[in-house]
DNA sequence: TTATAATATTCTTTTATTAGAATATAGTTA
DNA sequence: TAACTATATTCTAATAAAAGAATATTATAA
């Protein structure tokens, strides 16, 4: 029960599921997802932790940049299934859809200064 | 988004679940949900209202009581999904069962004086 | 070693959510 | 009609979530 009200609380806020879908298109760091939100940079690492704690991304550093992508959902059957899910849902939201257009144009390099 | 962010908030909360896991096996009314579940008889209302805005339950009046069972999600593409997984997710979860195991012993005849 | 950059954490405020108690409503029966 | 019962709604308090600002941490480069 824990686990699966975890999945579904971390999937219950628009950043969050503006960032899993982010996520689908690219592994991005955080200052390339704070760009996307417009939301302090302390916020997006909050809501990225969530997320890492339900099992639905995971990081890689490098460097100064921490890299997050998403998982398979493996740690659950709920995560799994709704990461399975979310592959075609939201596809024709306005938000999201406006969102991924941005997203090419949204580059580390322009953004953070390193 | 709206209505995805709807969903999931209306199964981030362990006493909606219980609610639905609940209803997988009989219509209920509102005194047996709140016998079951041992919270104030408004929380149980509140609860079945952010449920039924989710599209999850709907109702049906019998005299003073009023009968909640499951929808198929029919609303939306996320309500039936969730619902078709939740028919086997959390079958196993102790909670959920001590739950089930009890539901043959709460009647409304014997809880309600009518 | 000092300075700097990206991210994480802490602090504080604001806003939502959940809870029970009290009250209102609607349907039933005397 | 009046009394009663099941449910819904309102009120208020407690708890949890989300936000941004400020600070701490970690890694890199000067």
């Amino acid at each position: 029960m824990k686990n699966f009200i975890k999945v579904m609380k971390a999937l219950s806020d628009s950043n969050r599921v503006k960032i899993v879908k982010m996520l689908q298109h690219k592994l991005m760091c955080v200052c390339e997802l704070r760009e996307a939100l417009q939301i302090a940079q302390s916020n997006v690492s909050k809501h990225l932790k969530i997320l890492e704690e339900a099992g639905l991304v995971d990081y890689k550093k490098d460097g100064l940049w921490v890299n997050y992508y998403l998982t398979d959902g493996r740690k659950s059957p709920y995560a799994s299934s709704l990461m399975g899910n979310l592959r075609h849902w939201l596809e024709d939201d306005p938000e999201i859809t406006e969102l991924i257009k941005r997203l090419p144009h949204i580059r580390r390099e322009d953004i953070c200064k390193k």
